[in-house]
DNA sequence: CCGAAGACCTGCTGGC
DNA sequence: TGCCAGCAGGTCTTCG
């Protein structure tokens, strides 16, 4: 599930709910994220974070599932659910996050368009779409949002970063953020297990263009899907020429 | 250095 | 109906 659009949903709609409550006696002062990461920082300092890698949920007030994984609760009787098909997901408390935070590239909605390009100098022979999935690379950009930007862009996602034009790589970067920013306006994506932190579907779905999707919104061609880095690229073949 | 493949897990779908 | 393969939004590690 989560990408970056999802795990902000998830940080915004919490905010409202849990900032100034305590749990086992600590006070969450606030919630932020980084990266596909959500975590909860307390007034001393220490942190609890929060990875839902593929199915993960994380539900305010949330009812317990046989998926359910543990429940956080708070001083005021509310509670967090966390809840995980799959078991890949995990929290856990820490004293500090500089080391975890270090893990990641820039934030895919604070990079400027300079850092960009020059990252992109740095990594002439990698192939554009698993760059864009790498965290170290970029953080926040996983299979879905990878495929929509490149299609918005117009790039095949085999495209290996030195051979984009300077056009390509604007088109790029100007993608990440509109396709992002309109990803966290519409709750996010909710292709399977996806909710936002009331437990709603996100809408973002009904505006993919190639993320299972059978047919170019643009001119009709059949998309394709193949395996790149073992996960699924879908593409335009007519409109995203190698 | 890079990339591919397998591992971690469960559950759903489609083909035979 | 049953069984098996393949698939799934993410990272890790291992191996070539």
């Amino acid at each position: 599930m989560p990408e970056l659009p999802e795990v902000e949903t998830i940080r915004r709609q919490l905010i409202q709910e849990i900032v100034g409550k305590k749990l086992n006696g600590k006070k969450i002062v606030r919630v932020r994220r980084r990266a596909k990461i959500l975590i909860i920082d307390f007034s001393d300092s220490s942190s609890l974070l929060f990875h839902l890698k593929l199915t993960g949920q994380l539900i305010f007030n949330g009812k317990r599932t046989k998926h359910t994984r543990k429940v956080f609760k708070f001083s005021d009787g509310s509670q967090l659910v966390f809840n995980d098909v799959r078991k890949l997901g995990w929290w856990k408390k820490v004293k500090d996050t500089k080391k975890i935070e270090k893990q990641f590239g820039p934030e895919a909605l604070g990079i400027d368009f300079e850092t960009f390009k020059t990252l992109l100098k740095k990594r002439p022979k990698s192939k554009i779409k698993p760059l864009l999935m790498d965290q170290k690379f970029i953080a926040g950009i996983g299979n879905i949002y990878s495929n929509e930007i490149l299609f918005g862009a117009k790039v095949h996602p085999l495209c290996l970063a030195k051979t984009l034009t300077s056009k390509e790589i604007q088109s790029i970067f100007q993608n990440i953020k509109k396709i992002l920013k309109a990803a966290i306006r519409h709750q996010g994506s909710s292709f399977e297990y996806y909710l936002d932190a009331y437990g709603q579907k996100g809408d973002y779905v009904k505006y993919h263009k190639v993320y299972h999707q059978d047919k170019c919104p643009v001119c009709r061609t059949d998309i394709k899907r193949i395996k790149i880095g073992g996960r699924s690229a879908y593409f335009c073949p007519k409109c995203q020429k190698l």
